[in-house]
DNA sequence: TATCGTATATTCGTATGCGAATAACCGTAC
DNA sequence: GTACGGTTATTCGCATACGAATATACGATA
């Protein structure tokens, strides 16, 4: 066993998915994602498509089982998921659930970068930001509420309360991060310093701090 | 103005935010960020970092400041940033703070596809995150309440702060899930149908719901 | 003093991600 | 009947990410 790592792309995992449901083509897989609104939770690009499909070719989780012609088309190829690919199907699936994974979100980045802004710029930028995760939770709870919806089993609607439990808690993040900037946290003194006084400020953060915290 | 969009990777952003601090080389940018505890929210590799700043460069947002040489080592060259340079770090941080970016998480995409595990597999797979989970938020906790940390500005630390909340968020979220499962939740009926009765229970799930949201 | 592991510092080759190009078909509106 | 915009379906080429390789210095240990 040479105890390869998965697919970087989760894109690959989705057509292990559909595979496994049926055998299908390419551009069909792109669209039922769309139709199942999967697109929301996984980035789907037809260009990756085709590259992930590829990569699954020559690793063996999936066949080409026949190709189609309508006409002048394009050909299309009809694949089908393998044995293998159904075991790492399983597996992928066991590792995802089982084992968070060290993620990045660029807001996460952008904070740790926070101080190079100064405290009012960002204090303001941080209640856009606040109005807008607003309106985007609003919208995902309407969706959810949408009758349509409504009469669908909650199992195929997860990742959507997923989401939303993230969002409402970067929401309340940031709005009790506003409230206490507004009271003088940082602190605002030192924090002014860094854009008023560059020099004497980081010279009294490097002796205060061991220089270790800052940017 | 042609109006280019901000580098895709973040670590181009800390590079332009330690330069706007003070010149230096670029091994040093990879030494700095890990003993500021940055690369926990910035991934950092050290073939990216010459890489990005090699797109600096050619945005005109750095400039080689010199290079020097010690001894029989290779040539290290110290980039400074450029009032370009500066314009934009100024211009990305805005849109990271103000506007939230679509991303996706791996587990988000689990989730999405979670019907195609059995649901007492699944169940057994989201009690083990959530103990890892809990691991983990204990272990940012009692970071955050290490002594050397506490004399340490809160500015300085945000990062963490938005980290532990979204993941007690997932804590809370998958703790809740689990719950629902254990009480039924599904409707586990149709969710075992699915890996006991394939055919069957997809056909219902068409019928019903217009195979729409299946996997 | 030979050897080994670790820190310093960068380059290179490869695989991946994806925007853009391609191209045929189809309905409809003029 | 033809011009159009949208849908179907895939290929291509370029830029990026990053693991692995490279090469020197240096302190410890045997």
């Amino acid at each position: 066993m040479t105890e390869r790592p998965h697919p970087s792309n989760p894109l690959a995992l989705a057509v292990l998915a559909l595979l496994f449901e049926r055998p299908m083509h390419p551009y069909e897989m792109g669209v039922i994602l769309r139709q199942r609104h999967k697109e929301e939770s996984i980035k789907l690009r037809y260009g990756s498509l085709y590259t992930v499909i590829d990569l699954l070719l020559r690793r063996g989780f999936i066949a080409a089982r026949e190709t189609e012609r309508d006409g002048k088309r394009p050909e299309r190829t009809v694949y089908e998921i393998t044995a293998v690919g159904r075991d790492e199907l399983h597996a992928w699936m066991t590792d995802l659930l089982a084992e968070p994974v060290k993620e990045y979100p660029q807001f996460e980045a952008a904070l740790c970068l926070l101080p190079v802004l100064p405290p009012d710029e960002a204090l303001a930028l941080l209640r856009q930001r606040l109005m807008r995760i607003e309106a985007k939770t609003v919208e995902i709870e309407t969706h959810l509420e949408t009758p349509e919806l409504k009469s669908i089993p909650p199992l195929f609607l997860v990742e959507s309360e997923y989401r939303l439990a993230l969002l409402k808690a970067e929401q309340r993040f940031v709005a009790d991060l506003i409230k206490r900037i507004e009271s003088g946290w940082g602190p605002l003194e030192l924090w002014r310093g860094v854009h008023e006084d560059r020099e004497a400020t980081m010279a009294r953060i490097y002796k205060e701090f061991g220089g270790a915290p800052m940017t």
